[in-house]
DNA sequence: AATAAATAACTGACTGGTCAGTTATTTATT
DNA sequence: AATAAATAACTGACCAGTCAGTTATTTATT
């Protein structure tokens, strides 16, 4: 009867293999036969797994979205005082980021691209920073009701919160050599705080 | 004798036909045909003023960058507060971005997403990126100076204002519709402003 | 244990179409 | 007539996707 299904095993492989090759040379640029050969298959193998380049693109933005939402939730079940939790939540995300998405940020910065003027990737990248938001939105209002924070327009801070960070990581794309993530995290954090804190 | 010389207007229309097809369509995907089509030229014509599809980009690259910077340095003569100047800095840069820029923001993020991959954009991004941390720094130099602002970080803060903004733009040209620019960049500069104020 | 049958997994040559860049020719201006 | 400007037709490299054929693994039969 039937060898044990490796599809599960094949399609983990082909994702990192295109999230290797992509980040290299960019979603146009890189030619099915540059994936398969990064995942040691030939290009037929690949069609086997996926229907298309297309398809291969989106499961490796779905993998980027469970992973990084992943991280952000785990962490949000403590008791202590709302800046303290922003302050790790954020310090940890970055640090998380810079380990393990750090080489992979093009990538991002190309969904981004791709998002501003195609209606399909819009919609799952607006997903993604709608969670984002949430989240901080959340966190904030929880502030504002323990009397930590002064009364803030919630969702438009939320927002200017979500896309400080978006930012740097945008900056430290580019600029990996000589800037220090984990310092202008601090700084950044250290400003949104005060400028949160109650006069 | 020859004929009037007609290639700085040439120039300029072949880079706003390029303009409008790579927000259309991304670099790779747009093709010489579609940007002759745009220009209402022809595809050879394009070739007696740019030698290839990379020099377009670049030159398109370099028109960006040029009018940013322009429309940056252009306010910074008066002798108000510091906190005064960054807001109004701040604010008009925004509001121009959206009314000139708006719609190829796309082509703003795939430049970020070809220099977090390729040296030779990286080096044209960084000096833009450079050049207005610089500009930040000044700022928040004179604000400690002055006596307005706490000592900080220069710096790193001004790294954190800058993909602030970048960051912001970022998120908007994802969520255009929903996300009202200058209320959130009215709310991000408020925030800095705070986090920066003395105690 | 050896062989055959079945089939899952994989391969790589091939095709049809695309597109950056080139060239031969025409058109417009002085 | 001379020349700049523009074009349309052309070329060849490239590549996503296909498919006829091959290999590896398991099960069934003797």
């Amino acid at each position: 009867m039937p060898r044990p299904d490796v599809s599960e095993e094949r399609t983990a492989q082909i994702i990192a293999a295109a999230v290797d090759a992509f980040s290299r040379l960019g979603f146009d640029k890189t030619r099915m036969d540059d994936i398969a050969h990064t995942a040691g298959l030939s290009k037929g193998t690949l069609y086997l797994y996926f229907n298309s380049k297309d398809e291969i693109i989106t499961a490796v933005l779905d993998q980027f979205f469970t992973e990084e939402m992943a991280g952000i939730t785990e962490l949000l079940s403590s008791s202590i005082p709302v800046a303290d939790k922003i302050r790790t939540l954020i310090v940890q995300m970055m640090a998380d980021t810079e380990a393990q998405m750090g080489q992979y940020l093009s990538i991002w910065l190309e969904f981004y691209a791709i998002a501003a003027r195609e209606g399909a990737f819009r919609e799952a990248m607006l997903q993604y920073m709608t969670q984002f938001i949430e989240l901080f939105a959340t966190l904030i209002q929880a502030g504002i009701d323990s009397g930590e924070f002064r009364s803030v327009d919630v969702h438009a801070t939320a927002v200017v919160m979500a896309s400080q960070f978006e930012g740097l990581l945008l900056f430290w794309a580019v600029d990996s050599n000589s800037l220090n993530l984990a310092t202008v995290t601090a700084t950044a954090v250290d400003l949104f705080l005060r400028g949160l804190a109650k006069s």
